[in-house]
DNA sequence: TTGTAAGCGTTATCAG
DNA sequence: CTGATAACGCTTACAA
C-alpha cells in the first residue's frame, strides 16, 4: 500500500495488489526481444523448430497417439518453447468446427442462472471446451440480436437458460446443425435437447401445498411473463382443481430487487378482500414479500402464509425461512453439460429429455 | 398444458411454451429448401447476386459510405435476401481483429459482478461488439486456462473483473497488443486500463466510520485471499490509527453462502474478548453474521455494531438495515464499457485509469 | 506413420 | 469508387 502526494496537493492511494513472480511459460526463443512478442507463432513455425510438416503438428496436438513418441516429444518441445497455441479462427474455419459452448442467458444476476450456468461451464470445460456466456436481458431483440451473431460463430454447441419462444429464433437454431440445450421449461417440441421441469406443475403443486397446510383464501405474486405465467397457469389450475379461492393476482413485469416484492405484498394487503396465504413464484420476489409482512406487522405465517419458488439460500435462512419449491440448478447445469458432451462426441445420449424433479424445502413460513 | 398418460402407466405433464409465430427473416431463394439450409451462404454468393465483387460486399457491410448508393441497396437487397451473415472466423483469420469483447470473471454467482458486467454488456454491445463472459473461479490454474484460449482467440478487447496477480498471465495480455480492462481494485500498474478502487482505503473507512460510532473494541470478518486482504490490511491500519483494538480477525477461503458468515459470527462470539462491533469485507458474509446474531440474541447495533462492504439490497432491507461500504458497481461497468469502446475506436481514452469513489450507505446496525 | 496439395471465407494491398 | 490477387493459419483428402 502506497500513498503519493501528488503536485496539486491531492493525495492518491493506491491498493498493493498481490503480485506473484511465477516462472511462467518458457521465454521465446532468445535475443528475438519485442520482435518475437508481436509475430505470432504459426503452426509452420514450430513444425520447423520439430523438424516435422505443419499437418504432424496439427495431429500430435489433436491426436497425440497418432503420432510417432519421438516426434511427439520434439512438437511437444517445441510447443513449450515457443509458448504456441493453435488459432481457432483458422481451426474453425477451415474444420468448420470450434471448441466453444456458448450460452446465453437471459439475467446473470439471477442466482439460479449463475449456479447453473456454473456447474455447466465446470464439466464442459473439464472435457476441453470453452464455456462463453452472453446476456440477452429478457428482450426478444436482444436474443435475436445475439442469436444472429451466434449464427455466424458456429459454436460446438449452445447451451440456453430457458427455452427459445419466437419462432423465428427457433428455426435458426435448428439450421445451425449443432447440438442445442434449452432448459427450465418443458415444452413438447425442443429445439434439440432438454433439461427442465414442468413450471406449470410447480404452480399446481403450489396450490396443492397451500390446500394441505388448511389454507383456502390465496394470493399469486409473480413475473407476468415467460415462466411467471406458466406458474401461475399451473396454479390457478390447481386451485381450482382443490376448490381454493385465488383472491388476487399481484403481477409484476421485471424483478429488479427485493423492493419489487415489498411492493406487490403492500397492494396484496391493501385490497379488500385479504389472503391467509400467498405463492410467489419468485423468490426474489418472496423475500420481499416477507420483509414487507414484518413492517405491516403481517406475522408470516400465522396471520400469512408464505410459500416461494426458488432456492435462495438467504430466504431460507431468515426466519421464520421461506418454505420453497424449486429444483436443483447446480443439477441442471450438470445433466445439461452431460448430454452435450454426449451430444458432442458424436454419441448422442439414449435420452434428448430429462426432466427434473421438483424438490420442496420446508421453511417456517407456512 | 398437456398431460400425456404413458404406456407403462405413468403420466408425464408438458408445459405449454409460449411460442411466437413472427415472420422472421425472409425465406432462403426459392425451391433450393433443405439443400440451402446446409449450404453456407458466402460472401461470394451474395456478391454474385449483387452482381458485384465480393471485396465490394465487405466494404458495403463494413463502411457503407465508401460504396455508391446503387450498389450498397442491390447488396443490402442480396443480403437480406440469402441472410447472409459475416463468417467472423474467417474475418479474425484474415484481419486479426473480432468484435467480440471477452469479459472474464472469478466468479458470476456475486451479484456485484453480474451487475457491473451487465452494464459493461449494454455499453459494448451497443457499440456493435459482442460481449461475452468466461469464469475463472477464483483458480489461477483456471485463469490460466482461459486467459491462454483467449490468446488463442483475439478478441477485440478483454474486461477483467478484478486484476490479474500471476505476473506470467500479465505478461500474456500484456503480448496480445489488444485493450486490457482491470477492474474492483487499484493497482500502480495496471496492465493497461483500470476502473477501480482502493480496497485498503475502505478496510481504513471502515476502520473510521466504527471509531466515530464509538466502537473501540473490533473485529474482522471477511476472505484470507486478494481483496479481502487488502480490505483487511487496511482496517488493521485504521483501528491502529485510531487506537482501536483489533480483537480478532475471522477468515474464510471462500464464500458460498450465509452459512459461512453464521459460522464466522459464532466463532467470534466463542472467544473470550468479544468485540463490540464487526467489519464484514463482504456482503454476504455481513448477512450471515446478522442472521447468526440474531440467533444467538445478540442484538444490532445494541450488543454488536455490523458494518459491511457491497450493495446487497437485500443485506440493507433485512432489519435493522446493513450499513454499508461500497461501490456502484453498475458505475464499473459503464466506465469500464466507456473506456474500451474510446480504446478500441482508436481513440484512447485522455485517462487509463478511473478511480470510483466509494460509497456509504447507512444502515440501522450501527 | 507421415507428408503434399489445396482451399475454407474473408480482407489487405495495390492497381485501375 | 471498384476490382483482381494473394494470403491469413489451419485441416481435409489423398498419396506415399
Amino acid at each position: 500500500m502506497q500513498s503519493a502526494q501528488e503536485e496539486d496537493g491531492s493525495t492518491v492511494v493506491y491498493d498493493d495488489v498481490l503480485r506473484i513472480a511465477d516462472p511462467g511459460p518458457p521465454k521465446q526463443a532468445h535475443g528475438a526481444e519485442r520482435e518475437a512478442a508481436a509475430k505470432r507463432i504459426s503452426i509452420g513455425d514450430v513444425a520447423r523448430l520439430a523438424d516435422v510438416a505443419p499437418i504432424t503438428v496439427s495431429r500430435a496436438l489433436r491426436n497425440p497417439q497418432k503420432v510417432s513418441p519421438d516426434k511427439r516429444a520434439r512438437i511437444e518441445q517445441a510447443v513449450a518453447q515457443t509458448g504456441y497455441s493453435i488459432n481457432p479462427h483458422a481451426s474453425a474455419l477451415k474444420s468448420g468446427r470450434s471448441n466453444v459452448v456458448l450460452a446465453f442467458a437471459s439475467n446473470l444476476m439471477s442466482e439460479q442462472f449463475a449456479s447453473a450456468l456454473k456447474s455447466c461451464a465446470a464439466v464442459l470445460e473439464d472435457a476441453g471446451y470453452l464455456f462463453l456466456v452472453g446476456q440477452t436481458s429478457y428482450s426478444y431483440e436482444r436474443e435475436t440480436a445475439a442469436l444472429r451473431s451466434l449464427h455466424a460463430m458456429k459454436p460446438a454447441a449452445v447451451m440456453l437458460t430457458g427455452v427459445i419462444e419466437l419462432e423465428s429464433n427457433r428455426e435458426l437454431l435448428r439450421g445451425l446443425g449443432i447440438p442445442i440445450m434449452e432448459t427450465w421449461a418443458l415444452p413438447r417440441d425442443p429445439i434439440d435437447m432438454l433439461v427442465g421441469f414442468s413450471n406449470t406443475e410447480a404452480g399446481r403443486l403450489a396450490a396443492d401445498i397451500l390446500f394441505r397446510k388448511g389454507y383456502r383464501k390465496v394470493a399469486y405474486v409473480g413475473r407476468r411473463s415467460g415462466r411467471g405465467a406458466l406458474r401461475l397457469q399451473g396454479f390457478r389450475e390447481g386451485c381450482q382443481a382443490k376448490g381454493i379461492t385465488l383472491v388476487c393476482e399481484e403481477l409484476v413485469d421485471d424483478v429488479t430487487g427485493v423492493s419489487d416484492g415489498r411492493r406487490c405484498l403492500a397492494s396484496v394487503m391493501a385490497r379488500p378482500a385479504k389472503p391467509d396465504a400467498l405463492f410467489c413464484s419468485n423468490d426474489v420476489l418472496a423475500l420481499g414479500c416477507m420483509m414487507e409482512a414484518r413492517r405491516l406487522n403481517v406475522r408470516v405465517p400465522t396471520d400469512l402464509g408464505i410459500l416461494g419458488f426458488g432456492q435462495s439460500d438467504i430466504a431460507a435462512e431468515i426466519p421464520p425461512g421461506l418454505t420453497m419449491i424449486g429444483i436443483d440448478s447446480a443439477l441442471l447445469g450438470r445433466e445439461a453439460g452431460a448430454m452435450l458432451i454426449a451430444s458432442l462426441s458424436g454419441t448422442p445420449p439414449a435420452q434428448k429429455l430429462k426432466r427434473l424433479d421438483l424438490v420442496v424445502s420446508e421453511g417456517g413460513s407456512l
